[in-house]
DNA sequence: GGTTGACCTTCCCACGATGGGAAGGTCCAA
DNA sequence: TTGGACCTTCCCATCGTGGGAAGGTCAACC
């Protein structure tokens, strides 16, 4: 099949496929005679999972090491795992990030009246914030 | 004071102060015969608001919003916290989407055995995930 | 007055992942 | 045969930040 139908398949965009390939993720697919890239169904299962572990918010270079595991009828589970474990953990480092923001920007929302007057706190909890470098 | 100076007052990089005022959301700073450029005090504050809003996750577009309110004292607060909100509903949404990873992730590593044997729940998981396209 | 090392300038390139678009060639069904 | 949908490569954009090169300046010390 051509790329397109693959991306469709897949849930992959033709373009994000050229660029998987262009970075080393995918091994170069075969071409036709006129140049046109030709997928296999099985083409389409790894690109579903590229596509999953994108979804769970894995990064490329991560994907590329999920791929070797998944192909490798070798591996160990236990890195998978690892893999897995590190990942969350990073996951809920933004997390904590993120809600340390909402938090500061709830309280500072709080504050504010939200009328037409100018005098907010929340500009003020902006300009005010803390020790500047560290 | 010379760029250094205020990168270090501020807390903002010397390379995100010229960045800034490259993309417009500073005002070209005044130079010295050698081309140096020169900041006031007034400038490191303006910087550190910048800072601080970055921290809470602003983006810079929304950071040139912020600062035209700053500095407008005919502002109504009810358009800063108006500017506050959408920003945490952002915030929140991330959050969920982080948190919906991490909920998928954790299920699939709960049921890894984490051991040198091959199968990998974790794996079959990502290759098998529900519908590609949408 | 020199020298010297820290600092400044601009310019280009890089990341992450993705998309847009241009210019040109190919496929396939009617 | 033709036409429209599809493919190719190449470059540019996003967003915020950093690195580095090449060259000019500042200030302190001898």
């Amino acid at each position: 099949m051509k790329i397109g139908e693959a991306a469709q398949e897949s849930g992959v965009s033709a373009k994000m496929i050229r660029h998987y390939e262009t970075i080393g993720l995918l091994p170069a697919a075969p071409r036709r005679d006129s140049g046109y890239r030709e997928y296999q169904g099985r083409d389409v299962e790894t690109l579903r999972f590229i596509r999953s572990a994108r979804d769970l918010g894995f990064g490329l270079d991560a994907i590329g090491e999920l791929l070797s595991l998944w192909r490798n009828q070798q591996r160990a589970s236990r890195d998978v795992k690892a893999l897995a474990e590190r990942h969350i953990a990073t996951l809920e480092a933004k997390v904590a990030e993120l809600n340390a923001m909402i938090g500061a920007l709830r309280t500072l929302s709080a504050c504010c009246h939200g009328d037409n007057r100018p005098d907010c706190p929340i500009l003020e909890g902006i300009g005010h914030r803390a020790a500047p470098a560290e």
